[in-house]
DNA sequence: TGCGTGACTAGCC
DNA sequence: AGGCTAGCCACGC
């Protein structure tokens, strides 16, 4: 059963299995831990997951490939540019050929 | 203890 | 087709 606490765990582990030069959505990720609902609290883990994680919160984003977190990370483009080095095209801050490079967890389930 | 906010998504107008 | 509203859940004040 566990508690919620897991939730942010169980995020983290979802988030870390995301393989390089790939990026994934959070309601993908919330449907993947049994929380389909609760998208708004991937990203609100992601956020808690900087407690020293090897989270790659950089290839989290939003369903339609915008860089939503972006804001949140230490710079203002540091997200885009971990996903370039990725070999990710970034325009304006929302990913290009998103569902090229969209990553489902329920892929390896 | 309670209201408001937020890295979202899906549905309705 | 595009914009707005509602639902969800945990955390902060």
């Amino acid at each position: 059963m566990r508690d919620n606490h897991d939730f942010f765990k169980r995020v983290y582990e979802v988030v870390k299995q995301i393989p390089y030069g790939k990026v994934t959505t959070y309601g993908a990720i919330a449907r993947k831990i049994g929380a389909p609902k609760s998208a708004r609290m991937v990203g609100y883990a992601l956020n808690a997951s900087f407690n020293g994680e090897d989270i790659p919160a950089h290839r989290v984003v939003n369903r339609k490939g915008l860089l939503t977190g972006k804001h949140h990370f230490q710079g203002t483009n540091l997200m885009q540019q971990l996903l370039e080095s990725e070999g990710i095209q970034i325009k304006d801050h929302v990913v290009q050929d998103f569902k090229d490079h969209f990553w489902d967890p329920c892929e390896i389930d």
